[in-house]
Formats: C-alpha cells, structure tokens, sequence
DNA sequence: CATCTCGCAACAACAAAAGTTTCGAAATCC
DNA sequence: GGATTTCGAAACTTTTGTTGTTGCGAGATG
C-alpha cells in the first residue's frame, strides 16, 4: 500500500519558505521534492484555502507564507491537506447485522479512536515553530551545516 | 487510498469457525466475505504458518482451529497476517541529510511511534475469546439472533 | 507585449491489492 | 481404481487510487 508523505513534505516545505525571502514558486518547490509543479499546486490548493499560505501570478509570484509559524500547527496542516485517513487498515462491513463481526468492530474500532486521538492531540500540540526551533537546535549541534535548499 | 481490513475480516471468520462443527472450506469463507477461495487461501496461508488454523485437503476438508480463542490475540493474527503497515501516512525521506526534514520527521515519528505502540498494546490486551464473550453479551441482549452464518 | 506564474481540467502512467485461471497433489467417497 | 473434493502455488488480469503530464486560460510583472 502506498503511503501519504504530504504532510510530512508540506511541513518541511513550509519552514523552508519561512526562512527564504519572497515567494517560492510552484517550479522550485517541485524541484525540491522532485516532482512537479502541478502536484505541488494540488497540494498547496489546500493550505491556500485553509489559510495558510497565498499565492500570486506573475514575475516574482509564488507562494507565501500569510502567519507566522507559531500559528500554525501540525493539525492545521493535517486538516487543510483534507484530514486524510490516518490508518492503513479499516474493520470490514460484510455484515453490518453480524453481531460477531460487531464485537470484533468495536474492539478494533475502540484501539484505532484511541489511537487517532492521540495521534490528532499530539499534532494539535506542536507548532511549525516547534519544529523550526528544533531544527536550529540541530543545527546549533553540528559544524557542517546541510540543507535541503529551495533551490 | 484503499484499506486493508483483512485483520477485521479474519477475526470475524476465525470465531465462526469455532462455533461450528467441522472444517470451513475456503469455498464457504470466500462466499461468507464475498471474495473467491484463491484469495481466502492466500490470506489464510498466514494464519496457517501461524499456526494458528490447520488445512486438510479432500472431501471434509477444509479449515479448522487449532488452538482454543483464548490463546489467541488480535495482534497474533496481525503478525500472522505479514504485520502490514497500521498507518496510512509516512514521513517523506526526499533529503536524509536536511535538519529541517530530519525535525519534521522526528516530531512525526515520535508521535505514529507512540499511536502503534498504543494499537500493539491493545490489540494483544484483546483475545478472541475475548470478542467471542462479547458477541455472547450481545447475544443475551436482543430478541432476534441474528449472525451471518459461514453458509 | 513577452514572460512568468498560478488555476484548472483532462488524460496517461504507475503501483499495489484483489481477483481469476490453471495446474498439480492429496484425501475421501463409491 | 476412478471420480470428486479440496488445498497449494504460480501466472496472469482487473481494478482502483495516486501521481505525473499536458495543455490552455488568466492574471501580474517588466
């Protein structure tokens, strides 16, 4: 099964264009992921109606940041990228009238709530400030002091 | 993104097949959850590795337990079914070497790292005895019993 | 007015899972 | 012993969702 990384690309992208001066074009953030420029706007379309980032046409167009990092958390980014689904597994619906297949759906059901509360409250809980922090923390560690530049 | 629910689906057969006598064929299972004997036997396969259900060939043959549900958890049949991946969302890997990426990943990790640890914990809390007795409660609470049977 | 850039829609390519077909082997039934 | 049932396994096809691609239009800038 195929996985989604956009959040965790989003999120990178985002504290990149934080750090840059002026817009970020679709092209350059493309190049970075190494895709193209047209998933990158289906992409950002999201964050763009969420609020999150704008976008302008044009000689030095491209993508903006419209908050600073402390308002934006990792939920934000989750929801505004359509709130996909967070497990690879779901419980069957054969026979919704089944009540063995009712006991084995309510015990699996109860651990993956469970789970994806912990997982929503946990993103709700850090800011991309958070990680930009933590990124300099890094940085502050080392001598050598790779990158990945919005090139 | 289409969604594994062959755990679900297991379990569910795994309890019927305690409740009747004799072996399941696949046949039968595969008409149960509306796919073919091909597929049954390939998922099947695991569980049988497992040792977990035993296969006999020829006429009466079929599927058959061979352990009694309480010595069987729900994670026990999620290893046996390969452990397939729970989440449905990964950290990209576009640039190991970015501190940014590596921040964004790490906040990410911790927190699928802690949700799968949560799911594991729960699903080997739970035997199949276990949603066997809740099928019973469910049982003893209505009028009309309904249960889909392994036809 | 040439160029850059996003927006959108339509289409193609790809990958993973599920489903299908076919054969063989082993067990049972008559 | 021969017909039937059933699993085992390999090869192949179908399906489905995502990603990638192409093309055109619209707005902004130099």
């Amino acid at each position: 099964m195929r996985r989604d990384s956009r959040l965790s690309r989003m999120l990178h992208v985002l504290i990149h264009m934080d750090r840059i001066d002026g817009a970020a074009t679709s092209d350059r953030i493309a190049q970075m992921l190494g895709t193209n420029p047209v998933v990158v706007r289906r992409t950002m379309a999201g964050l763009r109606d969420g609020g999150y980032v704008h976008s302008e046409k044009g000689h030095g167009g491209g993508w903006v940041l419209t908050r600073p990092l402390s308002e934006i958390t990792m939920l934000d980014i989750h929801r505004a990228l359509g709130n996909p689904e967070l497990f690879a597994i779901s419980v069957a619906v054969d026979h919704p009238e089944c009540l063995v297949e009712q006991a084995v759906n309510s015990a699996l059901g109860s651990a993956f709530d469970a789970a994806e509360q912990l997982l929503i409250d946990k993103f709700a809980s850090v800011t991309l400030a958070d990680l930009a922090d933590e990124f300099d923390q890094r940085m502050a560690k080392i001598t050598t002091k790779p990158t990945c530049e919005l090139v």
